[in-house]
RNA sequence: CGCGGGGUGGAGCAGUCCGGUAGCUCGUUGGGCUCAUAACCCAAAGGUCAGAGGUUCAAAUCCUCUCCCCGCAACCA
């Protein structure tokens, strides 16, 4: 069987996330739940990263323990997660025990072998905040460098740091980017990768700190953590259960090289950089590949709190319910580029799209099959439809293969549409009044039928609620919807049943 | 001269690589239908494709220049 690996970033456990920060989730979802449905083994991996001076400081805060507040956020944001359905065979934790033991062997399998040597790091230091800021960071205004958080000054100052030989490993990098034109996607991440650092050539790593405690401790050189890339980057095997000593867990050896990893274009240099040099420093094969999507931003800019226009997926979950939110996330963000989101916007989708277009053809359609026949037994399929079906199936497939999600949908959404003609030009009301007529009529609802049931097979790794409820009203067992039925005709498991509209207008 | 993306009917986008009647969704207007969630179907109006110059029989599409918007810019999770 085909193994399919995949995962999420990890997001940062400070706060809670908000909508924005799922469409990692939602994404990899889709695609992880398109790759089971055609019965591959997938393997579906997301978290949260727990340590570093913001948590730490943050905690303080609140006058409780980092470990307390990771508990909350991630507690929450697992929730949030669950919520939106988020099919995730793990959920790695930076704290979990596992994970730190494992990264610790690697930082000492690194050190060993003299990628990871101790130097010192220098740059703007804020005394109070107890930490460092980088030249573009700690900016100059009127001659002064200034603490970006508390605005108090800043000295120059250095502290002794472990770094990774980052420059020993870019040719090798540089050289597999040009071998593989999908290693980085979309391509215009890959070319700001390419442009902006490497072709100017890479600077070693700084690994780790000794300005905060809230991380992994160097096991043979107290006071110093890991900073966050080796901690955060190495999730994605350590949840495998990879091991610096070559005795990797079974999980690893049936799952790595990961097939895609799914990331926000915000850290797609960690990714696109850092993480496969710390692969080639391990002796382990790269990732296949590494998808950097856009944001979603308001109408006016980015989402953010300072602004007051952050989104939560909880609220939206409730206007628009769990599917109304997946599938305006699914169809809105484009490939490469960011999307926008707005109630506005996702009124109107919901409203076209989900109860006008599909709601509408399935509650027309069984309320059909209800009134002239009770139930339905025989099945024929229009001939016109079955070679759409057949059409946007196959360019579903290509588009989901490629992560095309957007249109993948909106080529489903032909067949939709299609649907919904079909009803008109067949005019099934005229056929019910005429008894000669009671064969063709026949037809024409088993068309509709196969028509619903196909798109509700398409539908499972988008809106696999919707999906569900589909299969009921069609009488059809949803177990029963697989990849290999499609090629199968319509047939009842038990009668027709118009249920509550799926989507119900919004005003 | 830092890098990348973008400027196409009222709105949001595709088309630009490989020049040849400017396409999609929403909105607007008119018509049709009555199975359905006032939903569905048909038709129409509406764009000198940011601006200027050039190449060409022909340019949204290629070349040059200008203007405007956005993201990123190395230790920021």
């Amino acid at each position: 069987m085909k193994k399919y690996y995949i995962t999420t970033a990890i997001p940062y456990a400070s706060k809670v996330p908000h909508v924005g920060n799922a469409t990692d989730a939602v994404v990899a979802d889709a695609v992880a739940r398109y790759h089971r449905l055609l019965g591959e083994d997938v393997y579906f991996l997301t978290g949260t990263d727990e340590h570093g001076l913001k948590i730490q400081q943050q905690a303080a805060e609140e006058g409780i323990t980092p470990q307390a507040l990771v508990n909350n956020v991630t507690g929450e944001l697992r929730r949030i997660w669950d919520r939106l359905e988020i099919s995730y065979d793990d959920f790695i934790r930076t704290t979990d025990d596992h994970h730190k033991k494992t990264v610790q062997t690697i930082f000492k399998k690194l050190y060993d072998k003299g990628d990871i040597y101790k130097g010192s790091y220098e740059g703007w230091y804020c005394t109070p905040d107890e930490s460092f800021y980088t030249d573009t960071q700690a900016a100059e205004q009127n001659g002064k460098r200034l603490c970006p958080d508390c605005g108090r000054p800043l000295e120059r100052a250095s502290e002794e740091a472990y770094f990774f030989k980052l420059s020993l490993y870019a040719d090798k990098l540089m050289k597999h980017i040009e071998q593989n034109p999908n290693f980085i996607q979309p391509e215009s991440r890959k070319n700001e990768m390419v442009n902006n650092f490497l072709k100017p050539g890479l600077q070693d790593l700084c690994v780790t700190r000794s300005s905060f405690t809230w991380g992994v401790p160097v096991e043979f050189d107290t006071g110093h953590v890991m900073y966050v890339w080796i901690d955060a980057l190495s999730n994605y095997i350590t949840a495998l259960g990879y091991s610096a000593d070559g005795n990797h867990g079974d999980l690893y050896k049936k799952f790595w090289p990961c097939d895609v990893h799914v990331v926000g274009k915000d850290v797609v240099r960690f990714h696109a950089i850092y993480w496969p040099c710390m692969l080639l420093a391990l002796g382990e094969p790269l990732y296949m590949q590494l998808y950097g999507h856009g944001w979603f931003s308001m109408s006016g800019g980015k989402m953010s709190k300072s602004l007051g226009n952050v989104l939560y997926s909880d609220e939206l979950a409730d206007e628009y319910g769990v599917d109304g939110l997946r599938y305006y996330m699914l169809r809105e963000l484009p490939y490469s580029g960011d999307g926008t989101i707005t109630r506005e916007l996702l009124t109107a989708r919901y409203n076209t799209d989900l109860a006008n277009d599909l709601g509408n053809l399935l509650s027309r359609s069984v309320a059909m099959v209800e009134k002239y026949f009770g139930s339905l037994t025989t099945v024929g399929c229009d001939e016109n439809m079955q070679a759409l079906i057949k059409q946007v199936t196959a360019s579903y497939t290509e588009h989901m293969d490629t992560l095309h999600v957007q249109q993948a949908l909106t080529e489903l959404w032909k067949l939709i549409d299609r649907g919904n003609k079909y009803i008109d030009e067949t005019a099934p009301w005229v056929l019910a009044k005429d008894p000669d007529k009671k064969d063709q009529l026949m037809v024409v609802m088993g068309t509709l039928c196969h028509t619903l049931r196909v798109i509700g097979v398409l539908l499972l790794p988008i809106i696999p609620q919707t999906s569900a409820k589909m299969s009921a009203q069609l009488g059809i067992d949803h177990a029963g919807q697989t990849w290999d039925s499609l090629s199968k005709p319509y047939s009842m498991d038990f009668p027709v049943k118009k249920g509550d509209a799926m989507f119900p207008r919004l005003g």
